[in-house]
DNA sequence: AATCAGGACAACCGCTATGAT
DNA sequence: CATCATAGCGGTTGTCCTGAT
């Protein structure tokens, strides 16, 4: 990269090369200062794109694939119970995203309100206001936890992004092993830091600001 | 076989909350 | 205490896929 050079933005769905870049950027970095690590991984993106993409797809122990009914019932009730308040519906069900549920609910009311088209209409100025269609009495939140079924989906997916990523290891708690062939990566940080960077901590900053 | 509609998902935008200076 | 930067959240839009006609 020149400096001096100007850099549009890149919008739109990301490729591999980007997931890859972006992954392997967020185990160095962590998952925060997202802005920074947009800059120094030479990613065309902005900060939020990057935290976005990391949080909805690329995060280890992410679900991926249709709802589970148990946890279909769960947003249900979930919802019932904090209204649109997605990211802390999301932190009940362990691996979905505020993001995915949203899209769920959108789609599932929807339908719901299609089926139901002709009952009073109530007040359509909000989502919440298909409220009514979750009309289960609190059936008792289960403890997700850990249900067991339907994740086969999921680690395929686990063990396709680890090899993609050139992962040699992708241990269950989700942990890549530090295998990334940096060679391959289009990154000038690597120029920049021979160091070990996955050492870095919150209080350890780059001195390279590009 | 072509097309259309609806569903599912990914991504962006704007706003707010929070922490740092 | 005020200001600024960053992170996070919710709403919305766009795109792709799949099944129905």
């Amino acid at each position: 990269m020149v400096l001096g050079e100007v850099r549009e933005i890149r919008k739109g769905p990301w490729t591999e090369q980007e997931d890859m870049q972006l992954v392997w950027f967020v185990r160095l970095l962590g998952e925060r200062r997202w802005d920074f690590l947009a800059k120094v991984s030479g990613l065309n993106r902005t900060g939020k794109s990057c935290r976005l993409r990391w949080v909805n797809y690329l995060h280890p122990g992410l679900k991926h694939g249709r709802m589970t009914p148990e946890e279909e019932q769960l947003v249900l009730d979930l919802h019932e119970k904090y209204g649109n308040r997605w990211a802390k519906i999301a932190s009940k069900l362990p691996g979905r995203t505020d993001n995915e549920i949203k899209n769920y609910w959108r789609t599932h009311m929807r339908k719901k309100a299609q089926e139901e088209k002709g009952s009073p209409s109530s007040p359509s100025s909000s989502s919440m206001s298909l409220n009514n269609e979750a009309q289960s009495e609190s059936t008792g939140l289960t403890d997700v936890g850990e249900t067991t079924n339907g994740y086969s989906n999921d680690q395929l997916w686990q063990v396709e992004m680890a090899s993609k990523l050139g992962f040699e290891e992708y241990n269950e708690v989700g942990c890549y092993s530090n295998s990334m062939p940096i060679n391959s990566m289009p990154s000038p940080v690597w120029e920049y830091n021979p160091e070990p960077l996955w050492m870095m901590d919150d209080h350890v900053e780059f001195k390279q600001e590009y």
